[in-house]
DNA sequence: ACCACCTGCTAACTTTCTTTTGCATGTGGA
DNA sequence: TCCACATGCAAAAGAAAGTTAGCAGGTGGT
């Protein structure tokens, strides 16, 4: 299953590429939480923590899921989805193939000799 | 060796978070190249491509050189640094309490309730 | 009813990337 | 000398990411 896409990795490499998303996945190995507990652990606004989360969940690193508390309440917790990604020329230059970014969009994918 | 500290970490995932980059890699896998040639070959402009690899040389990914070409031309190489990372919620979360990131500097560790 | 928490969302800002343009310089060959 | 290529760097415009602030609604407990 480890057959990232250009595209998923991507988002996977982007989605870490953050100190606090780093510390969200960190937070999260040591305990599922809940958004605002962990924005009170984290010391950063709940609405900032939003933000990374669903970053981090778009890339398919956390999924959430709403679970009701002891006192009833409808709280909405994120836990990690084990991932593992192996960063190396060789894996990287296999993805890169898949990828879709608008980048790749030349409408030309090879040919064109550089010379007049 | 493959002990990155958080900064370096973030560092590398920051310089692999780019679809630019990413081709980088894979062009480079296949061949050392210089500059001029590599722009051409990725169909970008030196200027943006220049950006590119100071990136990822910053993140130790790539290693720059000058060479005399057949024709006595100097040209700036670049080659691929066979770098392995492996990221997995552990890595991460073992990197993290070395982040050093302007993040953790709250020169407060702990306090500040939050209340109005 | 009021307080304490939980959730979600948006508008506005600030900061950091990304990319383009254009200039300056150096070397070998015709 | 002029052309073709290489290198380097910086200013400026555009785009994307990161943050804050504030509003709205829901539930349980006192």
């Amino acid at each position: 299953m480890t057959e990232p896409t250009g595209d998923q990795l991507l988002r996977q490499l982007g989605a870490l590429g953050n100190p606090h998303r780093l510390r969200i996945v960190a937070a999260l190995l040591a305990e599922r939480t809940y958004v605002s507990k962990l924005a009170r652990e984290l010391r950063i606004s709940r609405a900032l923590l939003q933000v990374h989360l669903r970053k981090l969940e778009a890339a398919g690193l956390v999924t959430a899921s709403f679970e009701i508390g002891e006192d009833g309440k409808t709280l909405r917790f994120y836990e990690l989805t084990p991932f593992s990604v192996v960063l190396t020329p060789k894996t990287i230059s296999a993805a890169v193939p898949t990828l879709t970014t608008p980048d790749s969009v030349h409408g030309n994918a090879d040919g064109e000799e550089g010379r007049t």
